[in-house]
DNA sequence: GTACTGATACTCT
DNA sequence: GAGTATCAGTACT
């Protein structure tokens, strides 16, 4: 496995400001990256969401702007962390172009920078558990309320998402219902590779 | 292997 | 006050 940064291209804004589903698919195979003092730490999306706006019952956009979910009616690219089920953080990308709501939930890594790191945070040497789910990977990656609204784009800042310098090797891109929500069951939204260890399910 | 449950605190009504 | 884009543990089969 790969463990170096170099030659890593950062996604820009123009990749996020698109159709969320196309995004939410397109993102499987990034690479995910949490800048610490410590060390770099991150691995590939193996698995996301998408959530769209006043189409979509599950999206926290349903309702309109609200306190919470009006970072995702602003510019795409950027980072929407929020607080669910009274313990676990979970990140998202915001899509779209600004006034048009849009995220996709960041739901599964595969491990690859800062392992060691990460298995002391969630408490386990099991690497399959270190960023299967999107609560898990929060924990590995430190991930909480003060990234939300970081931007994603910017190389330089500590949370960004880039094109890997190589190839991934999963190849076959399955989709499915989206997990967790109670509204909005019929929509085919979560993408995931197929065969892969990483995935929460 | 699957099924159920409790923990926990923030957001919106 | 109700609902929640989860997880780990326990109890089954």
């Amino acid at each position: 496995m790969h463990t170096t940064l170099d030659n890593l291209q950062v996604l820009n804004e123009s990749f996020y400001e698109r159709d969320t589903s196309l995004v939410a698919k397109e993102l499987l195979g990034k690479i995910l990256i949490r800048r610490t003092e410590e060390q770099d730490l991150g691995g590939f999306i193996v698995e996301t969401e998408a959530y769209y706006g006043d189409t979509d019952p599950a999206s926290h956009a349903f309702r309109g702007k609200t306190p919470r979910s009006k970072i995702m009616f602003g510019r795409a690219g950027i980072a929407y962390v929020y607080f669910c089920y009274g313990m676990y953080n979970l990140l998202n990308a915001v899509t779209e172009k600004q006034g048009m709501p849009g995220a996709v939930l960041i739901r599964a890594l595969e491990p690859v920078y800062g392992i060691e790191i990460m298995k002391k945070r969630r408490k386990t040497e099991a690497l399959r558990k270190l960023t299967n789910g999107p609560g898990k990977l929060t924990i590995s990656l430190g991930i909480d309320l003060g990234d939300n609204g970081k931007n994603l784009t910017s190389g330089t800042g500590d949370l960004y998402i880039a094109k890997a310098n190589f190839q991934i090797k999963y190849k076959k891109i399955g989709h499915s219902q989206r997990v967790g929500i109670r509204n909005g069951k019929e929509k085919f939204l979560r993408y995931f590779f197929e065969k892969c260890e990483f995935v929460s399910l």
